[in-house]
DNA sequence: TAATAATATTTATCGTGCGATCTAAATATG
DNA sequence: CATATTTAGATCGCACGATAAATATTATTA
């Protein structure tokens, strides 16, 4: 009985842990031609997803804290990727935006997008179920 | 129908991105207490399955290089929780072999498993389909 | 106004992850 | 038998991720 959850759980945390690797892996040829890592990546798709958000925002999406995206995003405004704009209204706040060039990177969806998609081997039905259950092992965890 | 497939997709590698962060820091204030990491709890795991493993042998479990593997197994050897031995009859290999203290640590999965189960909110069926969805995606992307 | 909370930065530290290179040993090929 | 290739790991160096703790600044609220 107990050995049954017990063995369920570890593989889960097990396979979160290869999958994420996987992916990343999978997207490094084509984001080390932009010259950006994942973690990166991931922050550069919450902003085409909305531009302008602030640095909090982004961290609660992607669950990470404020002195882990600093360094982050400063990569990124050194790459011209992104800009950062401390707002007028409150000056604790800084907001990200996408320059000409970071917009530009969202092209780029597609041809990831099709990669993984392609790689994963997965129908979209799965995909769906996947996504589903992580995001509610995830929102139950925070 | 493209524009569908691209958000599943992203959504996907964000979702796995943050649900491993997630499982990292609900293990963590236990992990701490025995002085491990994360990535070093899962190499322990995969020695309470099989003992004495190879060091690539836990790679390819856990899809790491060797160059990442050492110095996080070495890590372990100096907290006193394996041993590395290099094999007689091949001496390039190096089997990893826990100590009674690294044996005693597999108690805590009972505390690990009830935590995450606990904390997941997901059904034993949900655990059950999120971990094969997992393995696919994995073995395909392999 | 004073106390408290919120937002982000800074600093420091540690560990992960990988590429490249190296050695040694096993295996294959001529 | 000699040589080449493959395999298993180690080693080195590097960039980055992730966090904790301390600080500064601004909002909020009592």
């Amino acid at each position: 009985m107990t050995t049954c959850t017990i063995t369920l759980d570890d593989m889960i945390c097990f396979d979160v842990y290869a999958a994420n690797l996987a992916i990343g892996r999978l997207y490094k040829p084509l984001l080390t031609q932009f010259g950006v890592t994942y973690p990166q990546y991931l922050v550069l798709m919450s902003l085409w997803e909305k531009d302008g958000q602030t640095v909090g925002e982004i961290g609660a999406l992607l669950g990470l804290e404020s002195s882990t995206l600093t360094p982050l995003i400063k990569r990124l405004a050194a790459a011209g990727l992104v800009t950062r704009l401390r707002a007028v209204e409150d000056e604790r706040r800084v907001h990200i935006s996408l320059t000409d060039k970071g917009r530009d990177m969202a092209n780029s969806r597609d041809q990831m997008a099709e990669c993984l998609v392609g790689a994963a081997g997965l129908t979209l039905q799965e995909f769906g179920q996947l996504r589903e259950l992580l995001r509610k092992l995830r929102s139950n965890l925070a």
